[in-house]
DNA sequence: TCGATTTTGTCCACGCGTTCACAAGCTCTT
DNA sequence: AAGAGCTTGTGAACGCGTGGACAAAATCGA
């Protein structure tokens, strides 16, 4: 789960839009449906795709009902078919450009990631500001000045970017991607970054999925010692 | 926003716990409180730590009164006071040792990571089945061979791990996990992972949130197109 | 001392998300 | 042709999460 949605209010239960929750499965359901059309299966069920994305059956049902009645009662739904679909709903008949700025490990991680090219996404760059990383290779993308960011994103039409850099770095680096027509940032650095309302944030961060985990490890831990229940009257 | 939470039904409502929603931002006012410490703050009240939080002041005052009273009506609140009460609810007054599987780029910005000590997590061990790799240092920590998870979970009482590595192997790596005792992961491979009920597991997808970017993107456009409104009849 | 001002803690209402349960509809066998 | 057996699509109920609004409580100034 990303911690920031929109800052926007209203976004969640749009006009004819989809349901957020039910947006952030279909990216998983498409991609189970990819594997299963790898292996030759042209045909499932919501409970086999349920299986293998971990989500309730029911809920999926619901979640591919936002889209239209592509199912067949008694079969299940055709593998082909409802990739399509799906695919179509979240935008990747066509190909969205995106600048990766930052080139660490993190940067270079993303660029060297092989599975944007199918699901719709193409690295227009990868930009850096220290003079050592630029002209370096990180996955077959050649990393340019941050100084070219403004011309980047007119040419190739960018509306989306990853913050990759330190936290010091990143709301400088937000501000600038705003200034320069970014409407979506997809940030990494450990900071909530302060953007307009018309631009949409996503914050992930590493350290805090992993504080969740501990807490729940701690009340596991703790629940044991109570013996699972408050009977200390 | 992370994309599986726990399997098991019940989570997000226990007994005396603290909401899931709640849980996942008492990280972020944590490290915003940290930040105003440093800046030499030492009261802040509930709308200024709402504004760099990015969250409306009143749902993060009923997120701050589950963990009891800690604040003062007409002043706000102790920055050290409230940052030691939320430290202490996240698990974070003991330190959480954790493995990370993968020593490609992913493995690496996590070891490399500067944040983790300072929030109770210490990297216990760095594994890789790459004899190339194995050996290695990345962050200050020696890569060591996969075959010694077992021992290694065993001896620093290890009990969430982080799968970094290719889709292909993070099933294979899970089961290991698994029959090594670990009970939470933070999964980064997409797929998901087919865990036993009493294991936690956390997905973060990059390519899943970018989907989801490029789903509102599109929308964005579309209803530009359509002037906003559906006035076609 | 008392009133003005600030800010917390929480009641309440509303909306989103989840899940159950079942009717509708398709296929296959007899 | 008809019934048995699946599986979808969805109505309805419930619970969690959100945010407005305000009383309670603390400080400050006169």
């Amino acid at each position: 789960m990303t911690l920031l949605r929109s800052a926007r209010p209203g976004v969640g239960s749009n006009d004819r839009g989809i349901p957020e929750a039910t947006v952030a499965r279909l990216p998983l359901y498409l991609r189970a449906l990819g594997t299963l059309a790898e292996g030759g299966v042209t045909t499932c069920s919501s409970g086999e795709l349920a299986e293998v994305t971990g989500v309730n059956p029911a809920k999926l049902r619901k979640d591919l009902s936002y889209l239209g009645s592509y199912g067949t009662r008694g079969v299940g739904y055709d593998v082909e078919y409802l990739r399509y679909q799906i695919a179509r709903e979240l935008g990747q008949t066509q190909t969205w450009d995106v600048v990766i700025v930052g080139a660490g490990n993190l940067g270079s991680a993303l660029s060297t990631y092989q599975g944007f090219g199918s699901r719709g996404i193409s690295i227009a760059a990868v930009l850096d500001t220290d003079p050592q990383r630029i002209g370096s290779n990180v996955g077959g993308v050649e990393v340019e000045s941050f100084d070219r960011l403004a011309e980047i994103v007119r040419e190739r039409h960018v509306s989306i970017a990853v913050v990759a850099t330190p936290a010091e770095a990143a709301q400088g680096v937000a501000d600038a991607l705003v200034a320069a027509g970014v409407t979506s940032i997809l940030n990494f650095a450990p900071t909530v970054l302060q953007v307009p309302d018309h631009v949409e944030q996503r914050l992930v961060d590493l350290s805090i999925e992993l504080q969740i985990l501990a807490y729940h490890e701690q009340r596991r831990t703790h629940d044991e010692a109570d013996g699972g229940q408050e009977v200390m009257a």
